[in-house]
DNA sequence: GTCTATATGCCGATAGAC
DNA sequence: GTCTATCGGCATATAGAC
């Protein structure tokens, strides 16, 4: 019988989400997805023109939800902008302890899909980070943090860095590192403007 | 006929590099492998108990070649150590612009295989990466910088995010604002000792 | 140590009924 | 919009000859 279409579309991408997320885009074939989802593959390539359309509207369906993710973290701490960007980073040693952790769904697709330079699914990855870098960006702007833009990107490479480096080692404390590298560039970039003060709060 | 053992493992393991860098681990048929290495699958199967087995030989090969390369990089550079490290990743920079470029094998390896977390090649990644750190770490405690195990895991978050964000948005310039980032951080991590130079030599 | 040939199964995608 | 059934291809891995 005929279904709400919107509904199962969701259903099959939640499907996805789950398998893709956690066994790789190459490792999980479209039958897996469609069982998942209790549908028939037909209907999967009814809703999808392909397992790589499938893939980009996975990617997609997980932008809002992570970048909201780390603003709520953001969001409950307290303190200066350095702290609570330091605090974002031990929020995330503390996720990556969830064996289901598996790093960042949009870098992994980046590195399986590497092969294929353009691949739609990539382009979804670029926009997301850089939606994820101009938020930080706009942060730092409104702390009068010097040279915001260059700052943001520093952030987005300690961030990706630190979850790379998390799922190598399955060792969270690199996040613990990163944050504290973040904290000091925050500092650096708004003593600079004074050229430093006496107080050494630098690395405090 | 019969011919050197040893030569054909490696033909096999040379043809296994330039597939699964180039194109990816699961993506990549051991058919393909075998017919570039000019031998059949059944010879690859001979020297290889596995594909997961062969995957495990590409990473063990690509570990002193990769260390060595960013070794003569730094070995190439004039200056202070924050100098030198930083114009190793504007180094990275410039290789990054060949579109042949993929990114790093071990940390793609390790995405790929995230959903399989016992696969032995996450630990040859794993001992990769850490050699390369305490590389590093020799280099700044030699440099008599303060918290050298720190600093070293944070060039190393700072190396991967770097590499994680010119893969997604084929963008070198994320390794120069990296570059930068070490940089402060190396200086910040002298200046410490001394409670902050009043010149400013921070951010220079 | 290397070959030809093959076992066995899953892959993405489609035909056509209702 | 969802179903059953299936196509053609490619996957990893192996049997047995030389």
């Amino acid at each position: 019988m005929k279904r709400d279409g919107a509904a199962t579309r969701r259903r099959i991408v939640e499907a996805a989400d789950v398998l893709f997320y956690g066994e790789g885009l190459k490792s999980v074939g479209v039958d897996a997805i469609a069982e998942k989802a209790g549908i028939t593959k037909r209907t999967l390539y009814y809703h999808f023109a392909s397992k790589d359309d499938l893939i980009s509207a996975y990617l997609e369906a997980r932008h809002l939800p992570t970048l909201g993710r780390y603003q709520e973290w953001l969001g409950s701490i307290e303190g200066g902008l350095a702290q609570r960007i330091e605090g974002m980073f031990a929020r995330l040693a503390k996720t990556a302890e969830n064996p289901k952790w598996k790093g960042c769904g949009f870098a992994r697709a980046a590195a399986e899909l590497a092969g294929l330079p353009g691949h739609p699914a990539i382009a979804v990855a670029s926009r997301h980070k850089h939606a994820f870098e101009a938020w930080l960006c706009e942060l730092l702007r409104r702390d009068d943090v010097q040279k915001p833009k260059l700052v943001a990107q520093q952030l987005m490479v300690l961030l990706d860095g630190a979850i790379t480096h998390i799922l190598i080692h399955r060792d969270p404390r690199y996040a613990v590192a990163a944050g504290a590298a973040a904290a000091t560039l925050i500092k650096a970039a708004k003593s600079h403007s004074q050229c430093l003060k006496p107080n050494c709060e630098l690395t405090a």
